[in-house]
RNA sequence: CGAGGUGUAGCUUAGCCUGGUAGAGCGCUACGUUCGGGACGUAGAGGCCGGUGGUUCGAAUCCACUCACCUCGACCA
């Protein structure tokens, strides 16, 4: 028998924390070690199952992943942990059983899968349309980006230099050892661009001589790279796709009404789409992107209740025109100036739309971006009554195919894998797949099918022609049952706050060591100055996540935190 | 980039303290019995023990370095 200080560092280890799950199978065995030794070895074993944190106790009484070693004590949840237990690792098994997408070889870089890059497309898609009916058309500017650009504005240079991927060579040769080596320096250093402001920039000081060539409203579908050090799929990786509209205008107020009109268009994006609530706000001084006059966002709550942004719309003033000489006669005959915006989201929307949703089984993914509205997954018992469910399955499916939900083609897949039925249902549960038909002998028999909803845990039989007829009202009414969920979780978890002793008890969690969820968005008056920004992120790790364009003016007048003259009603929260 | 931790089969891991040719569960393959919310049996395939160097007759195990990943900070869409 091993050492109890052996015991205790297991235990205690990394890998185990990480993923709980794992924890019931050790625990269990160090258990049945325990009894086995009790009258031999009284004391250490026993004392180590004292000390184990009570979150462990909880998963091993709750859920025992490994049905198949002792099918008495099933999982009640496909995903493992539960967001209570452990979040962050909830939503990474979320991703992995969804198979969204996976770390690559590539530090910091992620494989966006075929089912995540197919929620990508539908965003895009979508988000494409409302682009081109706002005005704008796609442009496409290139990757790498010469240094001496990024020296123009000089908040954008401290804003992202030290996050930049540099090219310096243009060939590899063979070294006398047989590596490769770096060869040909390049003149002029070249980034890999981290956003496009100063490439696109240039672009536009050339199109533009007269106020006749503007405004100018270009968007640009691409990919790009932030040398981040802490990466979380989704969320924050080295490289991310996303679109960035760059648009430039001969008025400010045209640029500022831009501005809006994008982040508007964010705002209908996320709530009629992605079904995820979002407060529209501005960011303090301390939070605008590095060169901007103002920077809009939309704020998403999660599931643990912290904040994502999940769009940004800049006002550029004239920063950007100035650094890169976009320059226009006016009507009067007067060299000016433009007005620049940008606006960008990112598939960092994945990662929002992942933790708005999904639940204990796995990801939920709202119909109006699912790949795949429905799945038909044919029950079969043997050969005989094969042919006949098929048949049933396919024609099913075809009139499904003839009917639309929100301007699109009802997508139906049938699972005829070869696998167990059950395996059927709980993949397509994890993968977050509005509908589920089953289809078998006894259905038939009574022209009906047995379908559930992601979004409920129940099933019903419903009648072929009816379900057939109401497909498109049963999605749109997913859909709305998912952003009413959600907004009533934001609402529910955003409080007035009075006081700052009240504003520290609500973010200060009750097990430092491993916080639970807690928090949320806290709605308070404050005097605007980064002295209390800093003292909170220094203390708390809240942030002002905006000053919301409806309600952010003070309501008590009074600054919650230095009792000074209050100039905003901000939201705090904790961010990702 | 700072502080801590972890690398063994596709996944989760045992073995490491005390050196002696690598074991399990899941998954995978085949066959059989099953099949309307994660079945079971039998047989099988699958491992340069993260990498390099050192100590040793002998290294998954000891030592040094290195790489990758994870957690927490700082930074950030």
């Amino acid at each position: 028998m091993r050492p109890p200080a052996k015991n205790a560092r297991h235990f205690y280890s990394a890998a185990r924390l990480r993923n709980p799950a794992r924890n019931p199978d050790a625990n269990s065995r160090e258990l049945d070690n325990a009894n086995l030794q009790e009258t031999k070895v009284s004391a250490s074993p026993l004392i180590h199952n004292t000390e184990r944190p009570a979150e462990f106790t909880n998963v091993q009484q709750e859920s025992w992943p490994f049905g198949a070693r002792n099918k008495n004590i099933m999982a009640k949840t496909a995903i493992q942990p539960t967001r209570d237990q452990d979040y962050p690792e909830w939503y990474q098994q979320v991703i992995k059983a969804a198979d969204l997408a996976e770390t690559s070889p590539v530090r910091g870089c992620m494989v966006i899968k075929p089912w995540g890059y197919s929620l990508w497309e539908n965003m895009q898609a979508s988000l494409d349309k409302m682009f081109k009916d706002t005005g704008h058309t796609n442009a496409y500017f290139p990757l790498f980006i010469p240094v001496s650009y990024l020296e123009k504005e000089a908040e954008h240079v401290e804003g992202f230099a030290k996050e930049c991927a540099v090219v310096t060579h243009s060939k590899l040769e063979l070294n006398s050892e047989g590596k490769l080596v770096p060869a040909s320096p390049l003149e002029e250093p070249l980034i890999v661009r981290p956003t496009s402001e100063t490439i696109i920039g240039e672009m536009y000081s050339r199109w533009v001589q007269s106020y006749r060539d503007l405004p100018i409203l270009v968007n640009q579908w691409a990919n790009v790279v932030r040398w981040e050090l802490r990466t979380r799929l989704f969320l924050r990786t080295a490289e991310f796709l996303w679109q960035e509209g760059h648009t430039a205008h001969a008025t400010r107020e045209e640029a500022e009404e831009e501005t809006q009109k994008m982040l508007r268009v964010y705002e209908t994006f996320a709530q009629d789409y992605m079904a995820m609530p979002v407060i529209c706000g501005k960011k303090t001084e301390g939070e605008k992107f590095p060169g901007a006059v103002d920077t809009y966002c939309i704020e998403a709550m999660m599931q643990d209740r912290k904040a994502l942004q999940a769009g940004t719309s800049h006002f550029l003033g004239q920063n950007f025109a100035k650094a890169s000489n976009i320059k226009y006669l006016s009507e009067s005959g007067v060299q000016e100036y433009a007005w620049t915006t940008s606006w960008g989201v990112s598939t960092r929307l994945i990662g929002g739309m992942v933790m708005t949703h999904s639940d204990d089984n796995g990801l939920v993914i709202p119909p109006k971006l699912a790949p795949l509205h429905a799945v038909i997954i044919p029950v079969l018992h043997n050969d005989a009554e094969r042919e006949n469910v098929m048949a049933y399955c396919a024609k099913l499916k075809e009139e499904l195919a003839s009917k639309t939900y929100n301007g699109r083609e009802i997508k139906v897949q049938i699972d005829s894998r070869d696998i167990r039925g059950g395996d059927k249902v709980w993949g397509w549960i994890k993968k977050g797949v509005p509908l589920r038909i089953e289809v078998g002998p006894r259905d038939i028999a009574s022209d009906s099918l047995f379908v559930a909803r992601r979004d409920e845990d129940k099933k019903a039989s419903v009648p072929r022609a009816e379900f057939i007829e109401k497909i498109g009202d049963t999605l749109q009414s997913i859909q709305d049952n998912l952003f009413a969920r959600a907004k009533k979780y934001r609402d529910d978890n955003m409080v007035e706050m009075e006081n700052k002793d009240d504003f520290y008890r609500y973010f200060t969690p009750k097990n430092e060591k491993k916080p639970e969820i807690h928090g949320g968005f806290a709605v308070a008056d404050y005097d605007g100055s980064e002295e209390v920004e800093d003292m909170l992120r220094k203390d708390l790790r809240v942030t002002v996540r905006c000053i919301p364009l409806e309600g952010g003016t003070p309501k008590s007048g009074k600054c919650i935190f230095t009792q000074r003259p209050a100039k905003y009603r901000a939201i705090f929260a904790k961010s990702y």
